[in-house]
DNA sequence: TGACTTGTAATCAAATTAAATACATGATCG
DNA sequence: CGATCATGTATTTAATTTGATTACAAGTCA
C-alpha cells in the first residue's frame, strides 16, 4: 500500500509552474516533466484550481499559482488532491464480535491511536512549503556544477 | 487508499490472547472476534511469531505473548506484519525529465520531506503499547455499566 | 476557420487486498 | 494406533484501486 503519487506530483507541477512563470506552462508540458499523460495532469490541476492553489482557464495555455509558493504547504497539497480521508489512513476490520470483550471495544480503543499517529504525519507537511521545496530545488542545481 | 487491516488486526489478536490468557486461544477463536477467516489469523500470527512477538507450536492450541503487554508497541506490531516499507509511504512518480530542473531534483527534494512525515506517523505509534490498549479497553468496559 | 488548449467522461490493464479452499504436518487422547 | 483437532502454507478468486489511454466537448486566439 501506499498514498497515491497525485500528492507527489501535485508538487511537481506547482514547483514548475512557479520556477516556469516566465513562460506559458501548459499541461503537455508538465505531462512532459512529470512522465505521465496531460490527462493525468489536468484531472490534478482541476484539484488544485477547485482547492484555490491555481489558477487556470479553460483553452487559455499558462497556469498560475493562486497564492505565493511560501502560503501553499505540503499538507494543502495533500489535502486539495484526495489522497488520504480523514481517519482513513489505516484500515479496521468491520463488525467484530460484540460477544467479545476485544471485539466490542477494540474499534474505539485503537481509533484516538490511529487518529494521532495519522495528524502527526499531516503536521510534518505542513511545515513545508512549495517555496522550501523550489529553494531547495534551486539550492541543489547551484551546487550541481550545471552553468 | 489506506494500510492494510493487518495492522490493526495484529493488534486485535495480541490484545486478545493476553485478555484470554486463562484459556487456550484458538485461531478459530480470534477468527470469530476479528470477523475474518482463521486462515487470514494464522498468515498474520506467523508474522507475529517471525517476529518475537508471540509463541505459537504447530499443533498445539493457545497462542502466548512471548513478551510483557507493555513491552509490545503498537510501532513493533505495525513492523511484524509488514504493511508500510521504510520510505515507501508515499508514492513517488518515477523516471522524471532529466532535461527539466524539476523532474531531475524533486525526488531528491521531496524525499526528506515524506521520509520525516512517515516517521512522525511511526513515532506516535511506538508512544502506545498493547497494555495500553488493553487497560482502555478493561476500562472502557467497567464504566459500560456491565456487570 | 483552424490549431491549440482545458475539462471531463469512459474504458482498460495491472496491482493489491482479503476471502475461500485445499492439504500437509504436528499434537493429543481415547 | 488412529481419530480428531490444531497450525502452517500454497493457491485461487473476487473486489477494489490506480494510473494509462482514448475520445470528445468546449474555450481561446491568431
Amino acid at each position: 500500500m501506499a498514498i497515491s503519487s497525485r500528492f507527489t506530483v501535485g508538487v511537481h507541477i506547482l514547483a514548475l509552474i512557479e520556477l516556469n512563470k516566465e513562460e506559458k506552462t501548459s499541461s503537455e508540458f508538465l505531462a512532459g516533466s512529470v512522465n505521465t499523460n496531460p490527462t493525468l495532469i489536468r484531472k490534478i490541476m482541476g484539484m488544485l484550481k477547485k482547492a484555490g492553489l491555481i489558477e487556470v482557464q479553460p483553452g487559455i495555455a499558462g497556469a498560475k499559482l493562486a497564492k505565493s509558493p511560501s502560503d501553499i504547504s505540503l499538507l494543502d497539497v495533500y489535502k486539495a488532491v484526495d489522497v488520504v480521508h480523514e481517519n482513513e489512513l489505516f484500515s479496521l476490520h468491520e463488525n467484530t464480535l460484540y460477544e467479545c470483550i476485544v471485539g466490542r471495544n477494540i474499534h474505539d480503543s485503537i481509533s484516538p491511536v490511529l487518529s494521532a499517529a495519522q495528524l502527526s504525519m499531516e503536521k510534518e507537511l505542513g511545515n513545508v512549503t512549495i517555496q522550501d521545496i523550489i529553494q531547495d530545488i534551486v539550492q541543489k542545481e547551484s551546487g550541481s556544477g550545471n552553468p
